[in-house]
Order: structure tokens, then C-alpha cells, then sequence
DNA sequence: TCTTGCCCTAGAGTTATGTCGAGGGTTTAT
DNA sequence: ATAAACCCTCGACATAACTCTAGGGCAAGA
């Protein structure tokens, strides 16, 4: 009916030590104990983990994520709170998308030099320049 | 005719500290001093720490562009070695991005669960399934 | 010239996020 | 009943990427 900790590190890809960290950080108050005092894992608390996963793959900061989970943890009152979370890491994706996409272009732009058939004599011209600056800057 | 760290800090909109510390980790091995020991940053310096910044803002590590860096250093001898790297990152990129359309995709479906009229009463359900769940898991 | 503001280095301190080891209890299969 | 494989906590260690402080030199205006 329940999880090790080892099956639900085996099923989110988070190692043993993380679980166990974001547990001592108060990511997962929602996990069980069973009488030994090992930790039980329900198929909810799976649900919400994978949400917390998520989370993290956006590069939302522990102390947020907690911050999400209690207000989870608080009921339905919290529903505006929760909005007002998701909609500002929403718009963190959303800017980093566009960087992202900046980025993917300039890297490409690179790319495109390096991969040119006339790469070489570019970079070297572009050398010269570079040098001749630093040469004039000293005056 | 050159910036003083300040000035790049301003245009960059990194720190002086920062500056300072990518210095120190090697990624800045072309920027001149004057005879006081002062930094002087050419107009093409700019132009390489504006790419620092591209591949920092992709989540490269300092010590991988260092490598970077010391191929750009190295002359046209690495290009091929520098194709390897930014395409390498190129599809790092083109992953994050995919990555992040999917969290986007899960955020919004939280937020249409929290923003329609129902909110209160799926949450309430769903509290009471995790209950359950939990019940019958110390069985 | 004196004050203010900028520059430098070396190295300590901080923050965030893990990762691991020691010491000890539990469960399972043989 | 005993070994192997788990689980636990606590606290130390690690790593990356800054951030700042102390102590001291340089530069430009009043």
C-alpha cells in the first residue's frame, strides 16, 4: 500500500539523501511514519512530490516549494496564495524561455562562424583586431 | 578609449565582485592592466564577456567556459574543439527548453484546478482522498 | 595637499543544495 | 538466529558561485 524511501527515490530519480533532505526541510510534512519510525509514501504524496519536482525543475528555491507545500498543507483556504505562487514562477518560466531562445541564437550564431568554411580566416582577422585594440588602449 | 570595472559592471549588470571573482576563476585572461594594476576592458573584451554571460545564463558551469574561454585564447588551432563544446550546450539547451514547456504545462493545469469556480470543492475531495489513503495505509 | 572615491589583493564568510559517515535499530531470507 | 539489506538521525563535509572585509595604493577635484 506504501513506499520505501528507496522505491520513491527510485521513481521520482531523486537520491535517498535528497528525499531525506527536502524532508528536513520541510518539503514533505505530509509523509508517514510507520512504528520503527521508517517512512511510508503514499500514492498522494508521490502526486505531490512529482509536483514538488516540478517545481524544482524550474529553479523555484527550496524555501518556495516550502512555502507552496504548506500552503497545500493549510486547505482550501490558501487557494489564493497557491495562485499567486504559481502565477510568479509561471512568469519565471516564461522569461526564462525567452532567454533560453536568445541564448539558443547566439550560440548558434557562434556555431555558424566556427562552422563556416571561412572559420578560420574570420577568427584570425577577428585576433588581429583584438590585438591592434589592446595595442591602441596602451597609448 | 578603455572601461574601468565599474563602467563593465554597469554594462553587464554584473557585480564588481563578480568581475572580480570570474577574473580569479580564469575566465578573464585577456583583460589588460595599466600601470597602477587597474583593469582596463577593451570594447572587444565586452564583446567575449557578453558571450561569458550567454553561457552563464545557459547554466554552464565557470569551469566549462573557462575551457571555453581558453579555446577562444588558444587561437583558430580549436575550433574544432569549440564546435564540440557549444554544440554540446546547444543541446542542453534544446532540452531545458522542452523541459520547461512541460513544467510550464503542469503549472497551468494547477492553476486552472485552483482558478475555476469548483477550486474549493476538488481540493476538499481530494483532501479527503489523501486522508483515506493515509488511514488505510496503517493498516 | 587633503579628501573622496575608485582600484587592488588575499582570504574569510555566506547561501544554497546536496552528499556522506558514524552509530544504531529493523526486516527478511535462509 | 544470524547475516544482509534496509531504515533512521545527526552532524560534518562538499561544491558552486558569489559576497564582503581588511588593508593598502592611486586619482581627481576643492
Amino acid at each position: 500500500m506504501t513506499y520505501t524511501i528507496k522505491e520513491v527515490a527510485q521513481k521520482t530519480g531523486l537520491s535517498i539523501y535528497t528525499l531525506r533532505f527536502y524532508d528536513k526541510q520541510g518539503l514533505l510534512p505530509f509523509v508517514m511514519r510507520n512504528e520503527a519510525g521508517y517512512r511510508t509514501f503514499t500514492e498522494s504524496d508521490l502526486s505531490i512530490i512529482h509536483t514538488i519536482c516540478c517545481l524544482k525543475n524550474t529553479d523555484m528555491k527550496i524555501s518556495d516549494i516550502r512555502q507552496y507545500v504548506d500552503y497545500v498543507m493549510a486547505g482550501s483556504a490558501t487557494i489564493g496564495k497557491r495562485i499567486k505562487l504559481l502565477s510568479a514562477q509561471r512568469a519565471k518560466v516564461l522569461a526564462k524561455q525567452q532567454q533560453l531562445t536568445e541564448n539558443l541564437k547566439e550560440i548558434d550564431y557562434k556555431l555558424n562562424i566556427y562552422q563556416s568554411p571561412e572559420a578560420v580566416e574570420t577568427i584570425n582577422q577577428a585576433r588581429q583586431y583584438v590585438k591592434e585594440e589592446k595595442q591602441a588602449s596602451k597609448m
